[in-house]
DNA sequence: TCTATTCGCTTAATCGTTTAAGCAGATTTA
DNA sequence: TAAATCTGCTTAAACGATTAAGCGAATAGA
């Protein structure tokens, strides 16, 4: 039926030699093999005519590295994630990996599984961009002595590799970029949650806002839960707007919460940034294209990616080694949505 | 230094039996192996006391099925392809696969590259979507027997199974809405393809102005290079709507090509869809988000992605079975961007 | 009572690779 | 000339799991 690929023995039993000199020739180590000229030749020659493939399965078997990670996000489908998934992707290419990504969608449960799922698989390490509640996965990697790298998100708790983006100082940024412009009452919107990189951006938010001797009103913070985003940020927003201290721009700290949001506030009428101002974080096509260009944080993905593969690749190499913490700083990219208040207000 | 994971013959060391007798338990086949009562309670007391996982690399080279399947697709930073891909991870996993993503970026060669790593690492079969130039991958999967589905894009002169949308007809009905809307003079955007599934579209565009008598002007079909989408694209709409015949409403067939268009439309501050109507391909978060909501070819992704890991587990089981063909219908979502003209014009 | 059958287990081959160890024969060294 | 080294190859174990085949001992059948 299906055609047995071809494998070292039928070489070796072609040319009439043992598997271990076809071994030797093929992954290059003719010298240390002590192989002849012409038998090498003849190796390479059957080799060729017979069109062999290394089976990866055996040789990762034998030598227990598979030349795979795993990459454990969100959700691939959100932009954020696929972009960083792109990188990582191509980076881990570079070094002779290939990644096998799995989608968590922000859940605890999933994400044990999955890595369940690639463990047993015998990834060399894993990228992970962390779920709410995923100390124990951290705990039983640590445990298992599997290298990992924590991607975008980390626990502040736990001594491990790390690339973030400094997420107080883009939030605080973010807010001190609106008060230059004139806007004052500002709202931050954010998932609920205990998550470090989230209360690092309140943080920041807040910080900036007390810097500027305006005393953040605790209706300004909305959080909302990530299962029920689409209907939680119509009441966030309404409250936002029509509540006792009407806000005059807001912060969204998320990809998924801008996208949510401004189809409502378009659904409101309301125009940006004349009724609101906006700065958001995350990126995509749609803060281009939006009719009034949305200011956001720029997060530098490919940064991100990059260092995690290389953080995990030199880990890899030395498993003892100390644990590194990058932080990348994001930059602000001012547009229209975020422009200066015109003072006659 | 890495702690070695527990395998079959630690188990059992431990509890005094052979490994097959672990094994046959481990895999519940207990009756099978007819292992006596007390020793299988043994073997599953110490298996979860050592914390036994099973390395599926043995397993797979040893019953020659990885249960792990390859996606090629073009790039999974798009919004259209990443969904296919959360699609056909989710599917997977509920069939026990685990799903390898590669991106080729429309070209044939990385493909092909990709291909082979994939088939290296034993994959049991792959879902494609194809790169133009692709006739070689597809006949030496065919060579090699190894079962795959071509998913959104297909050779029609190959015999192969495949899942995709009927782009003709997609075409048509997208072209036909524009002239009910009141439009007339109708532009295309293609990439510079020879793929079957872009002349399709330019089929159906053309079908749908001649049964309307309307004469399709070689001038309204503009086709840009994928490699230099960005400049081309602002040619192609210079040309469109300052030409000899200027258009008055532009279909892209694709979303990448929506994207980058609509950018440089804002540019010369075009309004949407007064001074020029809209129908996309693609479907993304930025056509529900700008000023004027734009009309799409909504393609079912989940769908599918589903009938393509559903097909290919079909053909896993049964390699020799008649190929199939699945064709799905896109469904016109009209929106702000293709709203009826005023008669007065 | 003698032969079949069942039970509970072990042995060993297999998947495809890698690589340390060993073995003749030829060549060099002292 | 005997010992040491080099050359070109083979053998065989190992990675971790699966599973057909086989082997005593106990039980059943007649």
């Amino acid at each position: 039926m299906k055609p047995k690929k071809t494998s070292l023995s039928d070489i070796a039993k072609q040319v009439g030699v043992s598997t271990a000199l076809v071994s030797y020739v093929m992954s290059g180590k003719e010298k240390e093999g002590r192989v002849g000229l012409e038998v090498a030749q003849k190796i390479r020659d059957v080799a060729s005519e017979l069109n062999y493939q290394p089976n990866l399965l055996a040789k990762s078997l034998r030598d227990g590295r598979t030349h795979t990670i795993g990459l454990i996000i969100a959700d691939i489908s959100n932009p954020f994630f696929a972009n960083i998934a792109r990188e990582v992707e191509d980076e881990s290419r570079k070094n002779g990996y290939t990644v096998i990504i799995g989608s968590s969608d922000e859940n605890a449960d999933k994400a044990w599984d999955l890595m369940n799922v690639l463990v047993n698989r015998q990834v060399d390490g894993f990228i992970i961009v962390s779920a709410e509640g995923s100390e124990k996965l951290v705990l039983h990697l640590q445990a298992i002595k599997m290298p990992f790298v924590l991607l975008d998100r980390h626990f502040p708790q736990f001594e491990t590799d790390f690339v973030v983006t400094d997420n107080a100082k883009a939030s605080y940024d973010a807010c001190s970029h609106l008060i230059e412009s004139g806007y004052r009452r500002i709202g931050f919107v954010a998932y609920r949650s205990r998550m470090f990189h989230i209360s690092e951006r309140i943080r920041g938010y807040r910080e900036a806002l007390i810097n500027s001797q305006i005393t953040p009103k605790v209706d300004w913070l909305k959080e909302v839960r990530f299962e029920a985003t689409e209907i939680e940020i119509r009441t966030a927003i309404n409250e936002l707007v029509r509540g006792e201290s009407p806000i005059d721009a807001v912060i969204f700290s998320t990809y998924g919460l801008a996208v949510n949001g401004l189809k409502y506030i378009n659904e409101l009428r309301l125009r940006v940034p004349d009724d609101l101002g906006i700065v958001s974080f995350g990126q995509a096509e749609v803060f281009d294209l939006y009719y009034c260009p949305i200011s956001f944080m720029r997060q530098p993905i490919d940064v991100l990616g990059k260092n995690a593969v290389d953080l995990l690749m030199e880990r890899l190499q030395n498993p003892g080694g100390v644990r590194q913490h990058i932080t990348i700083d994001a930059r602000l990219v001012a547009r229209e949505s975020s422009r200066k208040k015109h003072k006659m207000e």
